[in-house]
DNA sequence: TTGTAAGCGTTATCAC
DNA sequence: GTGATAACGCTTACAA
């Protein structure tokens, strides 16, 4: 007698039913086969609670229908939001979702990849800071915000066209004296054209931009410093200020109360993002906000495409402005 | 000659290193084989850039080094640090996370538990709110913050002591005339304690405690009017306001700004679970904070334990007030 | 110690 | 259309 507490098999459900194992096999991947034997099938899988063993599955058929989605953290509101789509979206496709987090580290980036090569995913979707990730050319990769060569594909928002949004937009509402502050990883990445994009604007229209860049070991104080240095007879010398995201503009805010100054009164300020806050819904200030849905759709899309012959090597998604009280109106 | 394009297999590496098939596993399973063999086979793994196929391994051991986690939404910040800490610890002990969201849909969550054990993982983390969930026995499962059943395990925060550390320090701050504000699902849960132990420290003391207990779908509206409806003169009838988790105390600031209220002046107000913005890091408001890390760390300690004969049904972890503004002092 | 061979649960290729 | 049978890549007795 088949003992009870393993997992019962295709041999132990062709049995059951009194048909051979290629039957059985034939009924799981809807191969034409005789109605009644699928039915006796079928039956006998029920009692049993037979589930197909995907991990056999996939030593025949080299595929496993997962894919490995390596993040840096998932506590931040921005990559939970793209983690949710992404599972989503592969569940969608009948694919699972491998998690990893590398805690920004480089090595633990390399270690991920290789780990997951080892179990046999069909893809990679990542997000990294690795600048010389060694992926095998061999899996499936997709880069989500970070663009490696031309042979990787990378989806991201459009930085560049968020960076010039938001400069018009604060045109628009009639600043002057525009101010550009970032603060990120010392590895250059596709959220490095948000300054780019808005400084291109006011290059063109002949106005000055100022502009201050910091990699994360600087920390803030340097931009509060730098705040407190442009106060001018109780003004400060910048009128619209454009953050590289919500978190900073958030911060910023707080620095520009310190120095008493009303946002958006007294200074405007667009973030990007378009996070939401978690109770109320939302948006921590008024942002460029990233398609965070879309953007995951879409790297699911490409990293699953039948046909990955001629991907483009990057594909950049359309940002929207939304106002959320750090700017007039 | 073999072909480039797909993974070397075990066959390869042997061949390579002029060895026996089982040689090359015997050093990838650290079973002691001759130090010069060893040597040979690492090395020409190395050349080869060899990975063990874990699916063929897991095939044979019927062990797959992967657990499933199965959350209702991970955009929640509790939830995405949950899935964090889940992610890392199982990291940590060379386990992959296979991420499963369910949007708090019942049967999402019965259909993943199906495709996960399917896919042939060690075990399940759950947090799910499908009261009847069927769950094989045969395959480990750990729940949180849901009780099922004694031969399920359980870790959940101790949410009756978060309730009665809540009444506590409202008592030593001075309030005299507490309420206790809740929503959430219908399904029962271990966050329903919550108002229990701050009920039952008023209880104790003869005091009097409001309470008002929502379902989702009645929606926010019912507990503003509440608030509306004890107002006297300028005045709540309330001084101090336990609500169930941070979400809600969050919006029930704003209810009582509204109102005319100070918080914490006129009344002073804690959540629970120890939100923290995702940009400045503080607490969102006075509140008691859920161990998450430990909660993820224990889940996947009782998860993994080699003997898992006689768990405890139900672990609760300790908990912690932290001041956040809401409160006074 | 090292090599050999029998499976693990599937799928796929054949004869029937 | 159905049913043996040979892989898939690996582990593990067991034999050398």
């Amino acid at each position: 007698m088949k003992q009870r507490d393993s997992a019962p098999t295709m041999k132990d459900v062709a049995r059951e039913a009194g048909v051979a194992l290629g039957t059985v096999s034939k009924v799981f991947n809807d191969i034409p086969v005789g109605e009644d034997y699928r039915k006796r099938v079928e039956e006998a899988a029920r009692r049993l609670g037979y589930q197909v063993n995907s991990y056999a599955r996939g030593l025949k058929t080299n595929r496993t229908c997962s894919v490995a989605l390596i993040l840096p953290d998932i506590t931040h509101p921005f990559f939970s939001a793209l983690a949710q789509g992404v599972c989503s979206a592969l569940a969608a496709r009948g694919y699972r979702t491998i998690l990893s987090i590398t805690a920004y580290d480089p090595e633990a980036e390399q270690k991920c990849i290789q780990m997951v090569q080892q179990n046999k995913v069909d893809g990679i979707i990542g997000l990294t800071y690795n600048p010389e990730l060694d992926i095998d050319p061999r899996l499936p990769y997709v880069s989500i915000d970070r663009y490696f060569s031309p042979s990787v594909p990378c989806v991201a928002s459009d930085n560049f066209g968020g960076g010039q949004l938001a400069a018009e937009k604060l045109l628009e509402l009639g600043c002057t004296r525009p101010l550009f502050l970032r603060i990120g990883s010392r590895v250059p990445g596709e959220s490095d054209k948000r300054g780019d994009g808005f400084e291109s604007v006011f290059r063109q229209r002949g106005m000055a931009c100022a502009a201050l860049r910091l990699n994360n070991e600087e920390g803030l104080e340097p931009i509060r410093d730098f705040l407190a240095g442009h106060m001018d007879g109780g003004q400060l010398d910048f009128d619209g200020i454009f953050c590289v995201n919500d978190a900073l503009a958030v911060r910023v805010r707080d620095f520009l109360a310190e120095l008493g100054l009303e946002v958006p009164e007294d200074v405007q300020l667009i973030g990007f993002d378009g996070l939401r806050h978690f109770a109320t819904g939302d948006f921590y200030c008024s942002t460029i906000v990233q398609p965070v849905g879309r953007l995951a759709e879409t790297g699911v899309d490409m990293l699953l495409r039948e046909d990955r012959s001629n991907l483009p090597s990057l594909v950049c998604l359309p940002v929207t402005y939304a106002s959320g009280g750090t700017t007039k109106e």
